[in-house]
RNA sequence: GCCGAAGUGGCGGAACUGGCAGACGCACACGACUCAAAAUCGUGCGCCCUCCGGGCAUGUGGGUUCGACUCCCACCUUCGGCACCA
């Protein structure tokens, strides 16, 4: 017997599977389609574990799903742009592309060593110009649809990457990327118009049941629809000027007692204008603009409010109400004015505490003590009835909402209003290496998109290395200066570059059609293999990647390129790979890479143990031990199957069909069910190997109990075939081998999967539980499916339960087939 | 603060619709083989007791039920998301 070099086998196969391009997906119409997908990475130039661990679910299902007989589109590509690639060049003074390149080289080399079954025909990079310039039409696309424009605005900075960051990329005040403290800055800069998809997104998040629950909650979050009402208030001196608010609670529109206005409010500088309170308000407001959006709404944070002298008028009842302007109000949620109501919010109540301004209550709890504005502890939020409001008093706050906004319409002081917490996707990035944002400045015609005809807008490949940092487009003449492709004058280009995130809002359409000249994609190819059956990556996407995405995917769908209204029918998130109880850093030395357990174990054993270790979506503790584990059950595998090839050919066997044989296809047909189930159904890829495992134990067990020329080899044989096959998903090389040895035809990747049959796992007798008031007392061996009776009866003549049951009166006998048998006795 | 997920042996994890808690694997112990070791094979392995047998055990405390890891209520802990969103 050889022993099992992983080595050897691991390269023989992945050479044969390329040049016999095993892979390859074509579009055909009698079969059913299967589009699997992994996230593709940022070609950074090293493989970890986290990557590892997605190969691997995915290649399980593509090698599955073949067998079952699905057209498996199985692609793998690369997000290439990023300002990693730009870091690495002034390191090691080498072009951004170049280092992109190489990299991209070793990776592919990486993934391939681990067998997964990609179909390399299909492979995309972002950063290629005919992948960009993609990307570039469909920003135009938006453009022409009025889904993307330039505006001057506060928005998030990151000094370290020297650009701009939309608001997904912004973590509790830190961008995402580098974890450094975002600033605010007012800057000209392009956004993609999401917020005018926010309803959409939100609602068909419903359609998704393939979807994790955490993820869609997260999305939902993240939208943040709030409905209310929008009011308009008068302001005192300015009869033409209306303060417009939103709220929630338009049913306590009478317990106003002041209104507070974002810094940045139009409104502000005009009503002060001319004042002895306006130093003291510019001042203020200039102060307040220079903290970033982070500080000025992080909780520590004091809420400052500043009076303008200027009073609003209630639009339900006249009153006069001072007007301040406040820290903590933010232009850009709702209409920049919120109107307080100390006694039924929170925050304003301790704004008043703090100002000393009056507290009115107006929702009055039931079964309470009338609430006394001047008393209160604490603001009350909850449902009651309204109070202190005139006509409206005694009617409940629920139905008030909706009474007092239709009050106000009538009257034309406010309407129904819905607000989402939302954002306009922010995509310019003051970045070299990236996709030109296609669009040209001419002094007589304006903004002018780059036409069609002209894309792509090349990146300059020569860059400047010496500095400290490439760059960006603004440095390079022969770029930024062109000619209008109106007027024909002197024009000088954008010279910002688009967000990543917009490469990959669409390169799962791009896979379907991977060399159309003439669009971003097919829509034939597209129809065929959209949407994504099976998509599978990290959770940190949950409102990056996979909102942009899906945006990207309705736009292309209202401008009709595309069937699908949402890209990804089922989503797995799957956990990350920690050791040792914290997720793997260099800084705390706790890293294992792919490459060096493939080459101390072999690509089949890493890819066992990380599918082993833990169900996919949970996060995994890595485990030098248990990667052991799994190494030496391939080698059992590899021994059994060697050891029974060489058995089968020297015996002389038999036809014995004995209680052994009955025990073997027992268990192989158990098997075949729960792998199958585990698989298809539940992704507890830990539980189908588990199955396995107990497969290969059952016949080992099975060549224990019979003499070696007793075998029956046709059964033998048959457990043996079937084994590989369920194990072919899981560990492509070894099944590969094994099948070879066993004498199998063609590659076992190509083989049908094997259906389990129910009579075989049919038994004459089984063992019943026999309890006494739910307590295991006794076991018996009863025929299956024997009547009730028949059960009681034998469970009342076992010996030690007669015993228990001698002088205790039989209330009541509960049974469950097969299973057990429960006397309760008093 | 709000929203969500999860708590099971020494460890990773199983347990389908409420029906034998701990599958499978790791670690550990003992035995076989060996001059020895590795590899391999076999046996044992939740805790406690008076070890025949019994008691206690799925974060804690209650409840429903003949029967609860599973359902309900309250609480504790850990992790994740959002965090002045009007």
């Amino acid at each position: 017997m050889n022993s099992y070099n992983a080595t050897a086998i691991e390269e023989k196969w992945q050479k044969l599977w390329e040049e016999q391009d095993s892979y390859r997906s074509r579009v055909d119409s009698s079969k059913t389609k299967y589009y699997v997908l992994e996230m593709f990475p940022y070609p950074s130039g090293k493989l970890h574990m986290g990557h590892m661990r997605v190969y691997s679910i995915g290649d399980v299902l593509a090698r599955y799903l073949r067998m079952r007989d699905y057209n498996v589109i199985h692609p793998m590509g690369w997000d290439a742009f990023g300002l990693p690639a730009e870091n690495a060049a002034i390191e090691n003074n080498v072009n951004p592309a170049e280092w992109t390149a190489r990299n991209i080289e070793h990776m592919k080399k990486q993934q391939n060593r681990l067998g997964v079954s990609y179909d390399w025909h299909r492979e995309v990079n972002t950063s290629s110009p005919d992948y960009y310039r993609w990307s570039q039409w469909l920003f135009l696309l938006m453009y022409k649809r009025g889904l993307a424009y330039k505006k001057k605005s506060d928005v998030n900075w990151c000094e370290t990457c020297a650009t701009v960051l939309a608001n997904e990329q912004v973590e509790k005040g830190l961008c995402w990327r580098c974890s450094n403290e975002v600033e605010t800055r007012d800057l000209e800069q392009w956004f993609l118009r999401i917020t005018d998809y926010a309803e959409r997104l939100l609602n068909d998040l419903e359609e998704l049941n393939g979807w994790p629950e955490r993820v869609k909650l997260m999305q939902k979050n993240w939208i943040g629809r709030s409905e209310g009402a929008e009011i308009a208030f008068r302001v005192k001196d300015f009869p033409e000027k209306e303060i417009r608010t939103f709220t929630t609670r338009p049913d306590t529109l009478y317990g106003v007692t002041y209104m507070v206005l974002a810094p940045e409010h139009p409104l502000v500088k005009t009503m002060v204008e001319g004042t002895e309170r306006e130093k003291a308000v510019l001042d203020f407001v200039a102060k307040t603009r220079q903290e970033s959006e982070i500080d000025r709404t992080s909780e520590e944070t004091p809420k400052i409010g500043l009076f303008t002298g200027r009073n609003a008028i209630n639009p339900i009842n006249g009153e006069e109400v001072p007007i301040l302007v406040g820290n903590y109000v933010l232009m850009a949620y709702g209409t920049g004015a919120v109107m307080g109501v100390p006694a039924h919010d929170h925050r304003d109540f301790a704004f008043a505490k703090k100002y000393d301004l009056p507290i009115k209550a107006v929702i009055q709890p039931h079964d309470q003590e009338i609430l006394q504005g001047e008393t209160m502890q604490e603001a009350y939020v909850d449902e009651g009835y309204m109070i202190n409001s005139g006509t409206f008093n005694g009617t409940e706050s629920k139905e008030g909402i909706k009474k007092v906004t239709e009050y106000l319409q009538q009257q034309d002081l406010g309407q129904f209003r819905v607000t989402y917490r939302i954002r306009d996707w922010l995509i310019s990035r003051q970045r070299y290496w990236g996709g030109p944002i296609p669009i040209i400045y001419c002094d007589h015609c304006g903004t002018v998109p780059v036409p069609e005809s002209d894309l792509p807008v090349e990146l300059p490949l020569e860059v400047e290395l010496s500095g400290n940092r490439v760059p960006s487009l603004a440095h390079y003449p022969d770029f930024v200066n062109t000619k209008c492709p109106e007027c024909g004058g002197d024009a000088s280009r954008e010279t910002d570059t688009m967000d990543t995130f917009i490469c990959s809002s669409w390169y799962f359409l791009r896979f379907t059609s991977p060399n159309c000249d003439h669009a971003p994609f097919d829509p034939d190819d597209a129809d065929y293999w959209m949407p994504v059956d099976q998509y599978i990556g990290g959770i940190e996407h949950a409102v990056l990647h996979l909102l942009y995405a899906r945006f990207f995917t309705k736009v292309l769908y209202d401008a009709e390129m595309t069937e699908e209204n949402e890209p990804f029918k089922r989503l797995l998130a799957q956990g990350m790979v920690y050791k040792d109880g914290a997720k793997m850093s260099k800084s705390k030395g706790n890293v294992v890479t792919p490459d060096e357990i493939v080459e101390r174990y072999g690509a089949d054993t890493g890819r066992l143990f990380i599918l082993f270790a833990s169900p996919p979506e949970k996060d995994l503790d890595w485990n030098d031990q248990g990667v052991e584990g799994c190494h030496r059950f391939l080698r059992r595998v590899w021994r059994l199957v060697t050891d029974s090839v060489e058995e089968i050919a020297a015996g002389s066997g038999s036809n014995e069909q004995g209680e052994e044989e009955a025990n073997l296809l027992r268990s192989l047909h158990a098997a075949i069910k729960k792998v199958s189930f585990d698989i298809e159904e539940r992704f507890n890829f830990n539980t189908a190997i588990s199955a396995i495992m107990e497969l290969v134990n059952a016949i080992y067990t099975y060549r224990q109990s019979v003499d070696k020329d007793n075998y029956n080899r046709t059964i033998l044989r048959d457990a043996l075939e079937k084994t590989v096959t369920l194990l072919a998903p899981f560990a492509p090389h070894l099944a590969e081998e094994s099948w070879e040895l066993l004498g199998g035809d063609g590659s076992v990747h190509r083989q049908c999967w094997p259906i389990y049959e129910p009579k075989m796992l049919e038994v004459d007798q089984v063992e019943v539980v026999i309890q006494i008031n739910g307590k295991v007392r006794g076991r018996i061996n009863v025929p299956a499916d024997c009547a009730e009776e028949q059960l009681i009866e034998e469970a009342r003549n076992n010996d030690r339960v007669g015993e228990l049951l001698t002088g205790k009166e039989i209330n009541k006998v509960i049974t469950v087939p097969n299973k057990l048998v429960n006397i309760v006795v008093r």
